[in-house]
DNA sequence: CTCACCGGTAGACAGTGTCTACTGGCCCTG
DNA sequence: CAGGGCCAGTAGACACTGTCTACCGGTGAG
């Protein structure tokens, strides 16, 4: 069920209407109100599938790059913006705040480990950080940024500072604003 | 018609709906159609007055606070993430890229405008910035840290790094990181 | 005076999420 | 083997939604 809803997601995030699913699933519309209470519990259920799913990535990207941590969080950036980018829908499903209520255990802390690989990473590139700020908040400055760089792409406002919406040099920007050790905030 | 619209955005984002917003106004639920030819149109019309608001907001703190352009960022700092949060409904409004198809231009110029004004207080900041990264690169970075900030607060992740939602000490990271000039990326 | 226009009404239509009653297999127990 | 729960799925209703169309009533210009 929820294998033949991923296929859905492809298709763009509008077209994922309760019953739509149910038709590409080839069953009638009120089947999947047995597996999922609500259409929001739907919903986040394919979020937490994109969240395993970036997990993965993540893992894979950690494993095969140069232990570095400065070349691993420069690695993890760009899959965190090319995945923002070739699953735009998926992306935007996850961070859809309306989806949290209710259903949101489970979702949120799906990205609280990635988020906690982060921090690990900026503590491992930035080992002088103990007093203010903190390492979780670098992380924190650093994980929004590439956020935001992903939701103003997708936005079409990267037009307005380089071409072809590309990202790597606000990529490089933010890192080099956030891991250099010479600032102490 | 415009102005009734306004309040009811105060009741929540999801509760925008065209036949809600047309009873509210105490209308039939067709006579919004004589004004607005789709509901994404009257939505969009409720964004572009959304970033009239923020934009005099904008003008007001540029005018009340220190020419300093590290005060002022830090003034328009706080004033984005403050205007993000007590609306958030409108700002998340603002942001929806489903109502950029086909009623765009004039809603994202009026982002535009205000990214200009970013540009020119980062220029003035760091006036060594002449080659890579561009003014508009760092403007960029620094916005997009402020919105990922925004939006991860909206998506309350982030207790992960700071009490209460506090976003003094990611404004403040993110400021140092972008605006310190001996970074040269 | 006439007539076009303009803002509004009212009803239809397809589509949506949710709820409820019903059906057909399956396994487990007596 | 017979009976009875479960369990996934069906089908239809309900109150919504956005869009479309036909119809009014006033107002102002010719």
């Amino acid at each position: 069920m929820r294998v033949g809803v991923e296929l859905l997601e492809r298709e763009g995030p509008d077209a994922l209407t309760l019953r739509e699913i149910a038709r590409r699933a080839g069953v009638s519309h009120g089947a999947p109100r047995r597996h999922f209470p609500t259409h929001s519990a739907l919903l986040a259920a394919i979020a937490r599938e994109g969240y395993q799913h970036l997990g993965r990535e993540v893992a894979e990207t950690i494993d095969n790059t140069d232990p570095d941590p400065h070349q691993q969080l420069l690695a993890l950036g760009r899959l965190y913006l090319r995945f923002a980018r070739t699953h735009h829908g998926m992306f935007a499903l996850m961070f859809r705040h309306d989806l949290l209520r209710g259903n949101g255990i489970g979702l949120r802390d799906a990205s609280d480990h990635l988020f906690g690989v982060l921090v690990d990473l900026v503590a491992r590139a930035r080992p002088e950080l103990t007093g203010t700020p903190t390492a979780p908040v670098v992380a924190g400055a650093l994980w929004a940024n590439l956020h935001g760089i992903a939701a103003l792409r997708q936005w079409g406002s990267l037009q307005l500072m380089v071409r072809d919406d590309d990202v790597e040099p606000l990529l490089r920007a933010a890192l080099a604003a956030h891991l250099d050790r010479r600032i102490t905030c």
